[in-house]
RNA sequence: GCGCCUGUAGCUCAGCUGGAUAGAGCAACGGACUUCUAAUCCGUAGGUCGCACGUUCGAAUCGUGCCAGGCGCGCCA
């Protein structure tokens, strides 16, 4: 509907020049919204506020000037006005809105995508968590935005993959291993001393525990090095085994699970660096190895090799990220905690060094979780290991709601996750209002199919049955799914998805309780019937694209 | 000290890349279930968009400076 205004304003203008009303040809960007208010008409543009420099005419003869060249034959617009300074506002004949409707039954599944990925790779690599202790919810936040980030992308044609980095390499490995070493030693009654910078929580003893079922007293007759590397691995595995059971209880997929250790094995990491200090973008000074990452807008250049000979931490990343953008991916998107955002700088800018483009890499930084439970903070001590894990909230409050509630704000703002409203069956707690909708839909149709309607699918006559204000409404809506997926896809934010179905849902409920869909008059309920089904429809998808089900009955 | 994020109704948050009279939910108050699911709906009330300048036809939105909160500033990860 935008794009036919857009075309029918372009056309006005153009032969307004060729009439010589408008002084010049040059015409900006034409932009299309949809005013607040009623009284302003459907769709208004700006477009004779913005031409008014250029044109040197006032704004309101600009406007004359198009809407007297306006065309449209085939009696999509009501009326057109102009109000204000020079707004140019559109009323939309309610019955133009009806096709809609036979797109989303066409489409099914499909309504809404685009193709504006053309099947460009696309990498989304998102929650890797160190493989050190169980996930948190802001791990679990992580998981939501990047799995719908990616369901998003996907359904606009872009080849996705998802990705896990898993941080096995290095010195906090080392650190578990010590921590469940220790522990190990516990249980065979030796006297240790806990350092407070080894990982404190129950699952520390656990491990250390299945150890001993396992292997006795085996280790105690290694040298320590071994004992603790041996414990590293062992705890590695298993805490990554356990990420993968929540993820999959939270209904996260990875295709690939990338080991950081592998780019050492691979000799990766040392090639890349090989050839950055060929390029002199890596340099050596005071016996280390660095990144001339300042060149590039970072505040200072980087260390990449310590000058005891060991990599950083960067070092991995820059061969990480070489060997994502080797592996075909034109674009790269990293979700990362809010606490890693100086890291940003330099790691985009070993990018931008190593010959890729800029906008190729993308970090959606996710704001912190505050946990609450009616309103308390609960207290999240990760020294102390007492911590809500991921588990602990998806058993308490369900993958639905809680994917739901972390894709209700904008990924940068602060979330206040609260464990009692999160477990509320009302309208405190969206999740269930939208998916109300699609129970409640579900529940006509079944309704219908017994009362004998044998089949609900569009034609051409519900033209003229819907008509009410609010059927309209709910078809305007319906007609914006498509651009607040692509508008979602294109800012990779999800939450414009939440909240179209939040605002969907409202204007359904309001209408289910003015209107009857099963009504006595067969024409009138074969329409609604067409409706309704449309709305469950672009729900379900809506919430496929957020990773929530969509009940048939609640 | 420097950098990033945030600041909108009592609370939690939207505000479509600068538009017209600032939006929703919750909480408060008053209503609606013999009718397709009341996990719902209808109505009332609620605002100095942190503060101050600036940019222009026009600012919650952009710029600068303050104020407040969060996070980050290692040859750690």
């Amino acid at each position: 509907m935008k794009q036919k205004l857009i075309d029918i304003i372009l056309f006005a203008a153009n032969r307004a020049y060729e009439k010589e009303k408008l002084q010049s040809k040059e015409f900006p960007f034409v932009e299309i919204e949809e005013p607040k208010v009623a009284t302003f008409g459907d769709f208004s543009t700006n477009i004779a506020l913005v031409m008014a420099s250029v044109q040197k005419m006032p704004p309101r003869k600009i406007a004359e000037a198009i809407k007297e060249e306006i065309e449209d034959a085939d009696g999509t617009l009501d009326k057109v006005e102009i109000a204000g300074p020079g707004f140019i506002n559109f009323f939309v004949n309610p019955k133009a809105w009806l096709p809609v409707l036979r797109r989303i039954h066409e489409d099914d599944d499909r309504f809404g995508s685009s193709d504006i990925g053309n099947g460009r790779k696309v990498q989304v690599e998102f929650v890797s968590a160190n493989p050190t202790g169980p996930l948190h919810v802001g791990h679990g936040r992580g998981a939501a935005v990047g799995d719908s980030v990616a369901n998003i992308l996907s359904f606009c044609s872009y080849d996705v993959q998802r990705e896990y980095y898993i941080n096995d390499s290095g010195r906090q490995i080392r650190t578990l291993g010590n921590s469940v070493y220790l522990r190990y030693l516990e249980l065979f009654g030796e006297k240790i001393e806990f350092p407070g910078d080894c990982y404190q929580g129950d699952y520390i003893r656990e491990t250390a525990l299945k150890i001993k079922e396992d292997k006795g007293g085996l280790l105690l007759d290694e040298s320590e090095n071994e004992a603790v590397m041996f414990c590293a691995r062992f705890a590695a595995a298993l805490i990554l085994e356990g990420i993968k059971e929540d993820l999959d209880l939270f209904g996260v997929k990875f295709d690939r699970w990338f080991s950081e250790q592998s780019l050492f094995d691979s000799g990766k990491v040392e090639s890349v660096i090989n050839n950055l200090k060929d390029a002199d973008i890596i340099y050596e000074k005071d016996g280390a190895f660095w990144f001339r990452t300042s060149e590039y807008g970072d505040e200072k250049d980087r260390v990449v090799v310590r000058n005891n000979g060991l990599t950083t931490y960067f070092a991995s990343d820059i061969a990480y990220h070489s060997d994502k953008f080797d592996r075909g991916f034109e674009r790269v998107i990293d979700v990362w905690g809010a606490d890693h955002h100086g890291y940003i700088e330099r790691l985009s800018a070993s990018i931008e060094a190593s010959g890729r483009k800029k906008n190729q890499f993308h970090v959606i930084l996710i704001q912190l979780v505050n946990l609450l439970r009616g309103g308390a903070p609960v207290a999240m001590s990760t020294r102390s290991g007492e911590f809500v894990t991921l588990q602990d909230v998806i058993k308490e409050v369900g993958t639905d709601a809680a994917r739901f509630i972390f894709l209700t704000r904008h990924y940068e703002s602060h979330l206040d996750f609260d464990l009692e409203i999160a477990k509320k069956k009302s309208n405190d707690n969206p999740v269930y209002y939208v998916q109300y909708v699609h129970a409640r839909i579900s529940s006509i149709i079944r309704k219908g199919l017994e009362d004998g309607i044998d089949e609900v699918s569009w034609d051409e006559k519900i033209i003229s049955v819907l008509t009410e204000p609010e059927e309209i409404q709910i078809l305007k809506i319906l007609a914006s799914y498509p651009d607040v997926v692509r508008s979602s896809a294109e800012l990779l934010e999800p939450h414009r998805i939440t909240y179209f179905l939040m605002n969907l849902a409202a204007a359904f409920h309001s209408y289910y309780n003015k209107h009857r869909v099963l009504s006595d008059d067969p024409a009138v309920t074969k329409g609604r019937l067409c409706l309704v089904l449309a709305i469950k429809k672009v729900i379900r998808n809506g919430l496929k694209l957020l990773g929530v089900s969509a009940p048939e009955k609640m």
